[in-house]
DNA sequence: TTCTGTGCAAATGATTTGCAGCCAG
DNA sequence: CTGGCTGCAAATCATTTGCACAGAA
């Protein structure tokens, strides 16, 4: 697979953005954690290493890695965003038309997040999972 | 099933809170709108039918009706906190241990209510579903 | 050189809180 | 009566943005 830091200057290039100390060494201190992180404690994790470094700075890079497929953004309940590691992962579910037998590949990141949250709050370190949706699909509703 | 107002009542009652006619109201024009509702969409709602009520008042008196069991948070990813009614629902899913089997029921709210948004995202509606959450419990990671 | 990036501080937007008077129990 | 409410405005908190300068390409 190819390096965070590769796929991260590509993104860059790819969008007339540059590639900067800054966006670098936040990008090696946030692949460095696992876990969430919300801007601020990255900031703070940061600024050890920089101390010139600006708090918008990291909101702005965190954005960045996000739409660079690197990050993910996570939501809690608190008013917080935060950041975990996102990887290549081409797990699916699927949602199946009752009536017409219609299957569709579907992915839902917070589901995925949530259902973890869901299994530790039991308790369980999650290793898996199985959800299928049921319903009508559009067709089957006019028809 | 107990009508809403009188398991308001008896939640503030329970918590030395009292049952004001702001609360009755929100309360009221809470329960006639489905889907969900900022507080600011729901102040909006009240003010048309009492002018001199406060935002304050509203924001308070939703995280109540959230505490009451009547309302539930959704967080999408906009800053804003939504509410949506809740139900008495007994629905639940199951976790299963891979090592020991052991099975609890489980239920997440926020996990239902973005299983019927990516159902709705393909142009499905949603009318079940089946999840399976697999994993190790506590226990079995210990040993 | 030419834009884009950066740090800083001010601005925003949602939600919370302090306060003085009001009112349900 | 009395302690919980209410509306209002000011205060918070996370995040965004404007700006002048700095530095990648």
């Amino acid at each position: 697979m190819k390096e965070p830091q590769a796929v991260f200057s590509d993104y860059l290039a790819k969008s007339n953005l540059k590639m900067t100390p800054q966006r670098r060494l936040i990008l090696d201190v946030f692949l460095r954690d696992d876990g969430h992180l919300a801007s601020e404690d990255l900031y703070n994790m940061v600024k050890r290493e920089d101390k010139s470094i600006g708090q918008a700075t990291v909101y702005r890079t965190l954005k960045l890695l996000s739409e660079s497929g690197l990050a993910k953004e996570v939501h809690f309940g608190d008013g917080v965003t935060r950041y975990e590691r996102k990887y290549g992962s081409k797990h699916h579910d699927h949602i199946i038309c009752e009536q017409c037998g219609k299957t569709l590949e579907v992915m839902d990141e917070e589901i995925e997040h949530l259902q973890e949250k869901l299994a530790e709050s039991h308790g369980f370190v999650l290793t898996g999972h199985k959800m299928y949706l049921y319903g009508l699909c559009a067709d089957c509703r006019k028809a």
